[in-house]
DNA sequence: TAATCATATCGAGGAACATCGATATGAATG
DNA sequence: CATTCATATCGATGTTCCTCGATATGATTA
């Protein structure tokens, strides 16, 4: 199995919930802590700790303390990280080399 | 819970697991029957409809059949559509129009 | 320094998911 | 028309993940 793949499908996870969604879309307008996004989702505070240390070790949410608090916010770098990986994923290749795979004893013509 | 965030966690579902992704792969040259994909992919025949049908499911792949086979390939309009949702799930908000909540008895000063 | 507050971690329960072998389906072939 | 082939579906099993309450940690406050 292709490392790379392994990899990706760590960063898509990442966005495979709806709560972490719900919480990216919360940190679109600003900076939140960890009490602003408790009172906007319906979820516990132990869940919501859980969330954010999937959503930071992404790489996608970046994560500041200061005193009690600790703040959220998006990450520019692990936002165009994850972009350019969908893109690679998902860009047909237009430099196809070949139609088919060049295995001698294939039955099936595509 | 909003309904587009259950929408999108199934979309980024179909990225999240390293064969499907491997598949992809497999698909960004050309189109490829079920027999291609797993002569290339160490898994068993049923795993490998299992995750076909999460990708098509998705949108993200298309299947035809023809014959006995069932070809599969890269789908351009779901293709677009999930960079269309990353890109709004990401993009950060420029014309944000608050800093913070604006609850009333928050504690937390951010 | 005891109490309170914000957040993280732990351990358990339950749901969702990946995987497999067995079997079904439906088309091609002899 | 029985057999073979390509793929899909089923049922079971083990793993991963979400969720919670309880508790730990570490900082602030009375």
């Amino acid at each position: 199995m292709n490392e790379h793949h392994v990899n990706d499908a760590k960063l898509f996870k990442a966005l495979c919930d709806e709560h972490r969604l719900a919480i990216l879309d919360l940190l679109q307008t600003s900076e939140k802590c960890a009490c602003d996004l408790l009172e906007n989702i319906s979820i516990s505070q132990s869940t919501l700790s859980h969330h954010m240390k999937i959503l930071v070790e992404s790489g996608i949410v970046h994560a500041r303390k200061d005193k009690k608090w600790t703040y959220y916010s998006l990450c520019d770098e692990g936002i165009t990280l994850a972009k350019h990986r969908l893109e690679d994923i998902l860009n047909k290749d237009t430099t196809a080399y070949l139609s088919c795979s060049s295995k001698e004893n294939k039955k099936c013509a595509s």
